[in-house]
DNA sequence: TGAACCAGTATTGTATACAAAATGCCCGCG
DNA sequence: CGCGGGCATTTTGTATACAATACTGGTTCA
């Protein structure tokens, strides 16, 4: 991850999340290139990331913009994400070893630690979450599911919806982190799946409280 | 698609399908300039599209190989796109207009008059058959999942397995058509899910028999 | 007035040269 | 004979110049 590619793709990312540049205006390789820092080899390859991972669209002529979510897309990236991580965790069911089960449960307990302290640590926080369903994933054994599933959960909304969160929230978070622990280490695929799908689902929910209810149409933009 | 990265896109992929070089071995990207004509820079970024389609795989190191798939690979790509297919033909029931579902009646039409005369055309139903599937993709409006797909079924499995299916199958793939066809005009989700799980997971148990038994291990290479 | 065209500019696409990194080979040493 | 170190070669990564394409604004003509 030392590559100037790499460099710019991290660059651009933090440069378009932090709302510099706001959904729909548009970038230029140029541009980039001069606030990276780099050439504009290096930034295409970023570029093309982002692309994949829809933070940035072209327009039908190839013109770079910052894209801009529609509460349905985020809807549908959440959709999306439960699907392929009960999948994940029902695979995971089949697979896990003793020792990784145990693993999952030292992920757990530092992510409890975060959250249960006078002043709660929101990113060591996202940080033993991240770590946790990246396990769980691995277990799954499934190279393709996890490339789409990094490039949802990569997607930032998780990190922007975070913030939000209710200490409330997080600890339910880790009550289903138990729960999920339980099916693993009793071998149930279905009750894993069922437990990851009400996780990732109760996920949304509280992320559209904050947004606001659903539309049906096109506005609704974040 | 007439870009020079495009046309170096096709030709690579060909080139690689036809066979001329086995699963493991390695490509450099002057290799494949010199084959396709262009400099390397519009190869990089063809390269770049058939590694996310994991046709092309890249050492630790960066080297460039042609992937092998294994038995497994190609269960989950199946499986995947299994999963994901049944959420877009599900997403279809709830939006497709008549006019749209007309239209699918139409292409299979199409896709029964490749195959119900003297010399059954394959290629004429491979076609329609993914006209059909683009169809349904097209009207589950989920750019992500389309997206996904995308990767999957471009995937050419598919087609290096459709040659070995018989008339009977190919028959059978029309009527689950018609049926996808009916749960659509029905309006109902839950039918259209099933169905398309059926059809495509017999796909994948006609092509199952044409490569052997599953393994459980990691022999069983194609 | 307004629509079509043209030139100038902005932006992306491609080729090429060079830099960095990895690999493999060969030789010396134990 | 084995094996470790280092140089030559191969291969990928980056910078830069140029080509092709798309946009913008203004001008002309109906």
């Amino acid at each position: 991850m030392s590559r100037a590619s790499d460099q710019a793709y991290a660059r651009i990312r933090a440069h378009v999340l932090s709302g510099a540049v706001k959904p729909k205006e548009q970038l230029t390789e140029d541009q980039l290139a001069q606030i990276t820092g780099f050439s504009r080899t290096p930034v295409r390859e970023a570029v093309r990331r982002l692309e994949d991972e829809l933070l940035l669209v072209r327009s039908e002529s190839k013109r770079l913009f910052v894209a801009d979510w529609s509460r349905d897309d985020i809807e549908e990236m959440f959709t999306l994400r439960q699907m392929l991580e009960c999948h994940a965790a029902e695979r995971a069911a089949r697979r896990l070893t003793a020792a990784q089960v145990a693993d999952l449960e030292a992920v757990n307990r530092t992510l409890r630690e975060a959250i249960e302290q006078p002043e709660p640590d929101v990113a060591r926080f996202l940080e033993a979450n991240r770590r946790f369903h990246d396990a769980v994933l691995d277990a799954a054994h499934s190279p393709r599911l996890g490339q789409m599933l990094g490039r949802l959960v990569e997607a930032p909304v998780v990190l922007r919806t975070a913030r939000s969160y209710s200490l409330d929230d997080l600890r339910q978070s880790a009550r289903d982190h138990d729960e999920l622990i339980a099916a693993f280490a009793a071998r149930d695929p279905e009750w894993a799946r069922a437990v990851m799908g009400s996780h990732l689902r109760r996920a949304f929910h509280t992320f559209a409280k904050t947004v606001g209810p659903a539309t049906g149409n096109a506005d609704g933009e974040v």
